[in-house]
RNA sequence: UGGGGCGUCGCCAAGUGGUUAAGGCACCGGGUUUUGAUCCCGGCAUCGGAGGUUCGAAUCCUCCCGCCCCAGCCA
């Protein structure tokens, strides 16, 4: 790929150490997302670090969904991140991994603490909790149910698992440190009774475990070594250590913190995602102006300059905003290589070349891409009348070649792959509107230069009038009109862009493009790049997502 | 405010006492070009602040300033 050496990031450093030291044999990470909505850029930077640390450590990668609130989890959600998963490039170990596989275990683990006097139900209530948990700058107080006999915890557990306790009555928690510094310490919740089925356990539970009571433990089970996760962890980590020390677990992991992927003019919280949607500002999770990784799936982002974004981000402990240009960069990078090249105008003015033999139609050759052989050239029908975009021509004839490349009255101008041609006259409405030009070929001029005296001011795209197919564009800008758009007063919901997204009907592009199919690229020359649309094209109607403009 | 974490070019970031302080993005010049694209050349920081240690500090120490995270029976 790159011959630059990349410099390594802090966990590549400490798993090179715990290699060497023989603290581990062999690197076992996770992807561990909740099924609780879709997945959007900010995974893909984890997905593609924890993936890739397995990668090149020869070691492996589990896909592990942390399901431990069936409140908002659906198996759709599960099905939607494995397909995003894999649409990335990455493969895990086997089969998809479960919290939920691990329900019974990691009751017994909850036993095991409570006689082992390390665990208490608890009879506050919420309220209660918050009460006694104290505040950042005082210190909690003991809840009276702290020192209730370790028989008497096991039944009121047990009771709670069947059924027959009331939701927020109860909750176990560890008996750690009511006066730590560290509120997360100060008996922490382990089991709190939530009465609804799970997606995939479906109704055999009445309670479910926490996140700081199940993610360490699953990490054991797994033999995952280094448990890689975002800064606001950081704080859970003593918690996280507490439970593995405590536990007679298979093997004790080590969690690590680096900086989530933050990006400008873009929201990523599943929360502010799901708003989105809900609220219909969105066409769906995979609406092309979604920062999910199916909304640029869609959009027309290849799954290569997601990956190469990412291991373009660097693996720290700052929590910067990147720059959306960075990921553009990528995006343009990887479409710039692999994009066939093709024609497509959007706004339509005829041109006859009224030297061109009525009737007659050739066929020019061009390449499917100016570097690459290995695409197939295209076939493009060329007649006396023509298309070409409507910006692309001017009547100001004083307008500098430097300035203005384009067709002007009297000068010439290069069809891209075509002939050099000459517009000569005005035709208008009663409207007073330019509906047609009237020009003329340069014979001989395919693949040729013109002669001697003929300088053409430069290239621009054009499509045959009798011989083309419609199809309408979409042309997406950024969501947001603002930089940061859950920053200040009001909701990020304020700040959405009206011109998100510009519908352009009735465009006119090369013959070839009707065979245009879902997940091929295209770059419409001079335009930007271009993908069919799965949901809105149709057999009588070619929907084209632009992915990107040019630069 | 208690605890945890972070401050190097407009943005992301390498740097682990001796470097002319990498690189990418963005931006600005110039060249090539049948895409005003790509490509190619060139330009673009003294490291949050103040002291101190040292022959030598972005790197070590002290104090200060700023930003982020934690007070869900969310993850």
């Amino acid at each position: 790929m790159t011959d630059i050496e990349k410099p390594t990031n802090f966990i590549q450093q400490v798993i090179s150490a715990d290699l060497d030291a023989g603290r581990v044999d062999s690197v076992v990470t996770r992807f561990p997302p909740e099924p609780n909505g879709y997945l959007h850029i900010g995974h893909a930077k984890s997905i593609c670090l924890n993936f890739g640390l397995a990668q090149q450590f020869g070691g492996v990668c589990n896909l592990r969904f942390d399901d431990t609130n069936p409140e908002k989890e659906d198996d759709e959600y599960v099905q939607a991140i494995i397909e995003d998963v894999r649409w990335l490039g990455f493969d895990w170990a086997g089969e998809p991994k479960f919290a939920s596989d691990y329900f019974g275990q990691l009751y017994s683990w909850a036993q095991h603490l409570i006689h082992e006097g390390k665990a208490y139900i608890c009879e506050l209530n919420a309220e209660q909790m918050r009460e006694y948990r104290g505040t950042l700058t005082e210190v909690g107080k003991n809840s009276p149910y702290r020192e209730r006999p370790v028989e008497e915890s096991l039944e009121l557990l047990e009771q709670m698992k069947v059924g027959a306790v009331d939701e927020g009555t109860m909750t176990l928690r560890a008996k750690i440190d009511m006066q730590s510094p560290n509120i997360n310490m100060r008996d922490p919740v382990m089991y709190r009774i939530k009465k609804m089925a799970h997606h995939r356990t479906g109704d055999t539970w009445n309670i479910y475990p926490s996140y700081d009571f199940a993610h360490g433990q699953e990490d054991a089970i797994e033999g995952v070594t280094h448990s890689v996760c975002t800064l606001e962890f950081a704080a859970n980590r003593p918690l996280y250590e507490w439970f593995t020390n405590n536990l007679p677990l298979p093997s004790t992991p080590h969690q690590y913190e680096f900086g989530r992927l933050n990006l400008n003019y873009t929201v990523t919280s599943k929360r502010k995602l799901k708003q989105l949607v809900d609220e219909n500002h969105v066409d769906g999770w995979d609406d092309p102006r979604m920062p999910t990784i199916s909304g640029l799936r869609r959009r027309g982002v290849t799954s290569a300059a997601v990956r190469e974004f990412c291991d373009s981000l660097a693996v720290a402990k700052t929590d910067g905003i990147v720059d959306l240009a960075q990921f553009e960069h990528f995006i343009r990078d990887d479409l710039n290589e692999t994009a066939r090249r093709a024609m497509c105008v959007l706004n339509p003015l005829k041109i006859t070349l009224s030297n061109y033999v009525k009737g007659k139609e050739e066929l020019l050759s061009a390449a499917g891409h100016p570097n690459r052989d290995d695409l197939p050239a295209r076939q493009l029908p060329f007649g006396r009348e023509i298309y070409i975009d409507h910006s692309d021509f001017s009547e100001d004839t004083s307008l500098s070649r430097k300035k203005f490349k384009r067709l002007v009255i009297g000068d010439y101008v290069r069809l891209r792959g075509a002939y050099v041609i000459r517009a000569d006259q005005v035709i208008r409405d009663s409207h007073d509107q330019i509906v047609e030009i009237i020009g003329s070929y340069v014979p001989d001029t395919v693949g040729e230069n013109p002669p001697e005296g003929i300088r053409p001011r430069g290239v621009i795209h054009w499509v045959s009038a009798t011989n083309s197919v419609d199809c309408d564009l979409y042309l997406y800008e950024n969501l947001f009109t603002e930089a940061a758009p859950d920053a200040g007063e009001g909701s990020f919901i304020d700040h959405l862009n009206p011109q998100s997204l510009k519908i352009v009907k009735n465009c006119k592009a090369e013959l070839g493009l009707g065979d245009a199919v879902v997940g091929q690229q295209y770059q419409f020359e001079r335009e930007g790049y271009y993908c069919l649309d799965g949901k809105h094209s149709s057999a009588e109607k070619l929907v084209f997502n632009r992915t990107i403009n040019l630069r």
